[in-house]
DNA sequence: ATTCATCAACTAAGGAATTCGTAGATGGCT
DNA sequence: AGCCATCTACGAATTCCTTAGTTGATGAAT
């Protein structure tokens, strides 16, 4: 009868996996320090945050000496991909296609990323066609 | 010291809104119909969530005799927009290119779709340049 | 060895989100 | 008029998220 726990990540676990996508690895120290001009987080607020995603697997961590060194375990493309998808689904009826639009009219691509991207999209996979 | 209210559509919020946005509008019993079989959502709490959407400006109504028929605020393109714009940043770092190439590497967008975009932004603006 | 700093663990508090029950109002039907 | 169905309004219960304080352990430094 509550509110089912979040299958994406919150905003505050998204904080702390930016910093261990960008680190490799960090300490509850490395991490609050690089959170803290931004946020102002206390220690023990990220301590806490912190603890919840490894309960929920997000990350790891080896212990050097007292303190623990925290790895993500997540991907950030894997977590891209997640979140992508519910996105499409939620908001876009299942249709990547009109995504991309979107992403076309409101001109946050322009006509040289699209390019870019069918040239890669060739070079991949469409070698063997026929170039007019 | 709690959690911010999110700027977000919530999972459960987003549901009536697909509901609104594909009818136009509907009264709490339409969005129960249409909501029960797949979620299995009692009556009241359709109502409960839609009275907290008209409280956040998501949500209009009209009454017609007793009943309230709601319509969206909101528009579906606002909420894409809005949804992609903040994907782009939290997750993709503000590369609505990066996106573009994850959609492609998936292949959840062909060399098809991509020609097709190709072919409308050159309709769009590229057209009074070269009209053979 | 005693003190001091630092770290993890635990606790707590409060607002948000989700679900649904109960109660009161109201309109239709007989 | 009286009954029944249906609707809104209100509140309760529960879990989640976010923030941070307190406590106890441990290692370092004097």
């Amino acid at each position: 009868m509550a509110r089912p726990a979040s299958p994406q990540l919150t905003d505050a676990e998204q904080r702390i996996m930016a910093v261990l996508w960008q680190r490799g690895e960090a300490s509850v120290r490395d991490l609050t320090d690089a959170l803290e001009a931004e946020h102002g987080l206390a220690y023990t607020t990220v301590l806490t945050t912190i603890r919840i995603m490894t309960g929920k697997g997000y990350v790891g961590f080896r212990k050097e000496g007292r303190a623990h060194i925290y790895r993500p375990l997540l991907s950030r493309e894997g977590a891209q991909k997640k979140a992508l998808g519910s996105l499409v689904r939620s908001l876009f009826g299942g249709s990547p296609q009109e995504l991309a639009q979107h992403l076309v009219k409101d001109e946050q691509l322009t006509l040289e990323d699209i390019e870019a991207l069918r040239a890669e999209l060739l070079r991949s996979q469409g070698g063997e066609e026929d170039k007019s």
